[in-house]
DNA sequence: GTCTATACGCCGATAGAC
DNA sequence: GTCTATCGGCGTATAGAC
């Protein structure tokens, strides 16, 4: 994943610098220099016609590379008992998560109703996961109506999103857990209501 | 809680459009408009020396407001089953919550170490409130170690947490659950982990 | 305390040389 | 494609009249 193209460093760093700083606190100046451009020459502008259009390009590039929704259903059933595939499951999670952690910072530090595409981006990313979620579910336990296998899914997701966004905002050691009791605990709690 | 003097209508008007919109995105004259004053005038640096300083006047005022740390378990212990009691304790977390709506905006819209004051303030009130629902368990399990009910408690309010963001996120009627289904569902889980 | 007026800097974006 | 130079606008903050 060397960058080759101008264009493709001012994308990446853009993205970097919006989700550290938001799109507003980060100057055109500022991105250019982190291309390896001269600060304040208008050098970008030979790229994207706005800084708007340049947030579009970094929306967009994270949308293609996010793969198709996967079968988890597919691919972790029959790896073992429950408790080892949902921990499997969560790993995989947040492994998605952290791929997008740009995505949820520029979410998190964008203003409402300001740019409909993160927002698109951002909700087909947890319904996703969410639709993942509930579907791997519902298969362990098929005896559980499909609203109750959302609902728990729903929970599930916006767990871990709530861990992420803590790590985001306390940057620090912090109290937070390390990542293998959390997904320890997550597992405990889902488990044990799948199996209930 | 009707406003008076300037200074407060400052306060409040300022820490609502924060909230809105991010510390940076908001100007100076937007939030003399706001409170009343014209805009442009520099009528708010006779009560504030900066815009930074009336950031940290907000926050302050926020945890001035913010009582002490609840003894959850001497508030609701007693009062019924387990279900019942947690549902009443979720409750009152999604309205701990709500009621630092600004603050936690704020901090996420806040690029990181930018505020020491933001991060402190929204630290302590997420672990507060930890500690409190990790006692509150601990009084029903007394079994369990107190490492564990921490960490139960901890995916709790991260849970609770997660929801509040999506919402924030969303701002949309969105694919998000209704509070009272999502409580209910927030309780048979953490119930059913707190028995076993 | 609030106003008008203004200083001064930074930002997004453009023009034109190379 | 990248540079220097620059325009116009908006941002924070200040000075001084009332």
């Amino acid at each position: 994943m060397v960058e080759t193209t101008t264009r493709d460093r001012l994308v990446s760093e853009a993205m970097r610098l919006f989700g550290q700083q938001g799109y507003r606190a980060t100057s055109v100046a500022q991105i250019e220099a982190a291309a390896g451009l001269a600060p304040g020459s208008g050098a970008l502008y030979h790229h994207f016609k706005s800084k708007e259009a340049l947030l579009a390009a970094g929306i967009d590039r994270q949308l293609d590379r996010r793969g198709a929704m996967r079968d988890v259903r597919a691919l972790f059933a029959g790896l073992g008992d429950l408790d080892t595939e949902l921990t499997l499951l969560g790993r995989y999670l947040f492994a998605v998560l952290d791929e997008e952690t740009q995505l949820l910072q520029i979410a998190a530090r964008t203003p409402a109703g300001q740019s409909a595409r993160v927002a698109a981006a951002y909700a087909a990313l947890v319904d996703g996961l969410c639709a993942e979620l509930a579907d791997w579910i519902a298969g362990w336990a098929p005896h559980l109506a499909d609203t109750d296998a959302h609902r728990i899914a729903v929970l599930g997701i916006n767990a871990l999103l709530g861990n992420r966004a803590g790590q985001m905002l306390y940057h620090g050691p912090g109290t937070q857990l390390r990542d293998e009791d959390y997904l320890t605990e997550w597992t405990t709690l889902l488990g044990a209501r799948i199996r209930a």
